[in-house]
DNA sequence: AATGAATGAGGGTTCATTCAT
DNA sequence: GATGAATGAACCCTCATTCAT
């Protein structure tokens, strides 16, 4: 199977992004890479830039798919919160390159006005969470009295921060480390009797 | 009183890093910010690096005074886990600008070996979670079974990505979001009768 | 009628050339200009200098037929010469982006040798005027004494900066630009009995 | 006497633009040409185009000052014309390169818009003559009745046109050239008994 | 006749670093 | 302590040109 070169740009410029950092990438190095000229790299991406927009809509068109085949949406809002923790976490462990690129670019990528150019991106991704809490709240009952907003930033966090760990290797049992993370978040969201003993 | 120069440019790569991130840093940038020439900066720092060096060593050396003030260590372990999150995020919350700089930095900077330099730090700073959560597991019984570097990554993902947050002024309400975190640790770490309806 | 490719690149690279400068003028601008590929200019014109030779030396022929109708050569020197001047500048006005064009390509374009590649055909512009003065001269006595190679210059001048300006669209009247032109150089050439005050 | 970096960078930019006109001129040319690094002229010009402003700017400056030294204004409008074309050509004559070089600077260098930078700098030449002009026409009442600014135009147009003579050395007899110019333009411009002959 | 891919040289610019003063 | 000058490597980007299809 022959892979265009735009392709083998996409991939080698997330391998040497995940491996160098941000700052280690550039088209030089993507081009030594992939022993080609570094004109060819401008030829498929007039700007640097493009390739930065290009990975990070991929990335994330790729996870909002797998989200679709993976989370269960049609349970209780526990088992929504629970698929989507280990939705996100297996994308992350099955995409590790690409998660820890992205990571990096979304963090240091910067437009010309010198704000962060991926940050909304970042933001939307909380939208999910925040509709599982309230729905967990409102109708079923089934979670305590918290501010969506904050437990969503809380969950995030710990599957940005667990996404790092996994692309750079420093999870051994994935499996655990997920089932570690749902089980926190099930008990600190949950309502039940012993709420109040914590007023 | 006069501030040393070393002091001010200190300072000054502070808030550069803080509002433009690491790739936004420079010398040229900090001796513009300082009105002193390029030259003034590597007088004080023949290397780059050690800039970062002195800025990561003195935040968590700040920091780390900082906890040994406001940390709880002699009563429970709920206590100390408690006291932990909050006299952290109250001292990020202290050092905005500061906190947020030391993260883009520890996130972005490498050694000529293209690694991390300061990944080292990063982990060190797990060190006392683990062993609260040791001592609470094993002689007080007041936590339940979990692995304690993995929760102690979860803790720490929270404190930094809301260290974060915090630094970036996203964050209204510091009390709220510190007690909300708070609680979610709190009921996730709990021994209580109902855990074992998880399983 | 269907205009060839070619044609349409070289009438292309005339306004390109006329709006943007020398500079600003690439086979790239040309083809995206057309909505073709990069390599259909190449491919019509397999070296940048040939468009160049093609334009310019079109541009005198079409300018030289252009005279060859309009200009009066059998009567005296005096309608000669401005008939040479009218039907020139009435040809420039004519052709305003191919004369700013060309203008530029002349005052620009080098051979690998350095050397402007065009500045032959400028000098060749001057045979008829000197021609024209000479015989003014030595025949008709209708011109003072005067270098007729020294005049056909100052003439040119008066003649390429003026299409410059009509190029540009700085000039409202051309008639009357026209008119005083020739009136100026008809004043500044004739014989007359004045003509010895100025001694 | 030693001459500063800065005024060495000017002069070789001056030199070489004269030389190999403006698509020829480049940093690292000029860098060659001075046996410096590259670095050092983005040191002292840390944009391109300050190099440019600087020289045209140095150029109409000293210009100007000439010209005040030289230019006889409180005399006659006929002898101010003449002054204006004499100290004019002989400046340009005493500054070949830097003329030739600020030639082909006006003509093509383009600000980030794409139009002309350097486009006033051309216009403003125009006042003297002109205020020459009407002066003549209303108060000496010594020239005949033309559009001030046309007959400016074409005086200058022959200034110009001689001065890249000059400064290229097509002009062998410069007291010859200079003083046939003048005697055009008092040919053309002066009022005398025969003007309604033309009519 | 037309196209897209690839190339490599050269452009301007940024920057950490060295050094003499 | 402080400074400005100089350096050279690396950066992104533009572009004419070559070539296989």
């Amino acid at each position: 199977m022959v892979k265009g070169t735009r392709e083998k740009i996409r991939q080698a410029s997330l391998e040497v992004i995940a491996k160098r950092g941000y700052t280690g990438f550039s088209l030089g190095v993507v081009a030594e890479h992939l022993s080609i000229s570094k004109g060819v790299v401008t030829y498929h991406f007039p700007r640097k830039d493009l390739i930065f927009v290009e990975l990070v809509e991929g990335y994330f068109r790729d996870a909002a798919e797998y989200m679709g085949k993976h989370m269960v949406i049609d349970r209780s809002a526990i088992d929504a919160l629970e698929s989507y923790v280990d939705s996100n976490l297996r994308y992350v462990a099955e995409n590790r390159h690409a998660t820890l690129a992205i990571i990096h670019i979304i963090a240091n990528h910067r437009g010309k006005d010198g704000e962060l150019a991926f940050a909304d991106k970042d933001n939307g991704i909380y939208q999910p969470l925040i509709e599982i809490f309230e729905y967990g709240q409102q109708e079923e009952k089934c979670f305590r009295a918290f501010k969506p907003g904050l437990m969503a930033m809380l969950v995030r966090s710990a599957i940005d921060t667990l996404s790092g760990r996994i692309a750079t290797g420093g999870i051994k049992d994935l499996d655990e480390a997920i089932k570690e993370t749902i089980r926190t978040f099930t008990l600190a969201t949950r309502r039940d009797g012993n709420e109040q003993d914590l007023e």
